[in-house]
DNA sequence: CGACGAGTTGAACTTTGTCAAGCTTCGTGG
DNA sequence: CCACGAAGCTTGACAAAGTTCAACTCGTCG
């Protein structure tokens, strides 16, 4: 059974890593070692808290992580979230504080990520340190998209804008297609994301549901109208922004 | 009346690296050529676009900018604030896409931050390569707590928050004392930054001064109680989160 | 069976946005 | 020197969006 997770592991790391240059063997072998010495999550269970230093930097190749802080009068706000091929914890040598705390949200499984900042650091991992520079910065989008729903969209909008975030970040690791993919957060957990309370991420479900533009259920979305839910959101493919393929 | 100002940007430029370790005369030099091409920016003007790649860095030494996106709708949502001190544009060498726009929000100066970024490369400038990354994550947890701020935090604490961060950042640049300092924004401005509608700012405003927690006043904040603006806001100082002095 | 976690619903309430008007300040041109 | 207009600030009345509270459902697991 762990021979066969490390397969769907291995599957993820070089999907995603492939999307930023030809992988030489050398990589792909340094891919195959950091699959085999995973480490397992439990649901709810924080990797670091906001107090401590960020941890060396894990790559998440199974379920779902959170950034989040907590309030003083309790509330909870997750920041972002982190799904296969995202890094969590430091990604310089540098320890700096961490300022927010990092959850699993489901199930979760990371590998040990040191080897491959420490290769991206050696030119000739040029497809590597590429990745880096281009995940640090993906990472920043996420969060001015983040900021932007936030601050300027309205419930439906701002659920849609996110469901089709979800959906191209999860098919660029090829966990999702045919407009549908399994999203493992309990309605409690959107609300966090989305800055609602959890009845309001309900009704919103509904309304969604009954204008025929999404549906969820079972942890399974389904995009029922990705046009009409792009004109909703107001959105523009990460891809349109084109990460990939910059000239240096 | 050149070489004036010149040295007003020379000073903030100093006192800011300076938090970073003590500067060599190597390193005091460059800051000081820095300082000799500021180039000037009018207010409203973008300094680039969301649809371009990113410009290469430049660092701001006098007035304020914003980092923003337009929606669809035509609403503006400020992603975060750049003030003396800032890096904007690119840090890295890849030209990355940039996805947001940046505008001058007063009269602004910047000057070309290459040199710096490029001595940052260096080892021999450890205190500058500590800054960039360093700044990179201070950066990094703005964005976070601006996040929080709009997700759950309501209109006064919200308020509150941002201006003990505006005050906190400007002190560390020596642009802030005696809980007063000078804000170069419109109501529109503030709206856009906190998600709010201008009237929503104005009746705000009025609150807090109501309460005499704090005043704004011809583009002067006096934070009135600050103890009671902390508690309102939930403020954790970034000093207390704190990014200096990082063992590595 | 019972308990628990998650999802759902209605009703009352609070917060925030919208619209529309009036105000102040300041710079410009007659 | 004054009239004018533009930009920013302020206010009230009303509407819309979102929250809270409390109850109820449903399926799962012991």
């Amino acid at each position: 059974m762990q021979s066969v997770d490390n397969q769907l592991h291995l599957r993820v790391l070089v999907k995603h890593f492939s999307a930023f240059g030809p992988l030489s063997e050398i990589e792909m072998r340094l891919l195959r070692d950091l699959a085999d010495d995973a480490r397992y999550h439990s649901p709810h269970r924080d990797l670091y808290t906001a107090e401590a230093l960020l941890p060396p930097p894990r790559m998440i190749v199974a379920g779902w992580a959170a950034q989040y802080r907590i309030l003083p009068d309790g509330q909870r706000q997750i920041i972002s979230l982190k799904m296969p091929g995202d890094l969590i914890g430091s990604a310089t040598q540098l320890r700096l504080p961490s300022a927010c705390a990092m959850a699993a949200l489901s199930e979760l499984e990371t590998v040990d990520a040191r080897p491959f900042i420490g290769a991206a650091a050696n030119p000739a991992r040029s497809s590597f340190a590429h990745a880096v520079c281009v995940m640090a910065h993906a990472n920043e989008t996420l969060l001015c998209d983040q900021v932007v729903r936030l601050g300027r969209q309205t419930a439906p909008s701002r659920f849609a804008h996110l469901m089709l975030e979800l959906y191209e970040r999860l098919g660029r690791v090829g966990l999702a297609e045919d407009h549908r993919f399994a999203m493992p957060l309990t309605q409690d957990a959107l609300a966090d994301v989305l800055g609602f309370s959890v009845v309001h991420v309900n009704r919103t479900v509904q309304q969604l549901r009954r204008e025929s533009l999404l549906d969820v259920r079972n942890g399974i979305v389904t995009l029922l109208s990705p046009e009409r839910l792009q004109a909703l959101a107001g959105w523009t493919p990460l891809s349109g922004r084109s990460v990939h393929l910059c000239a240096r």
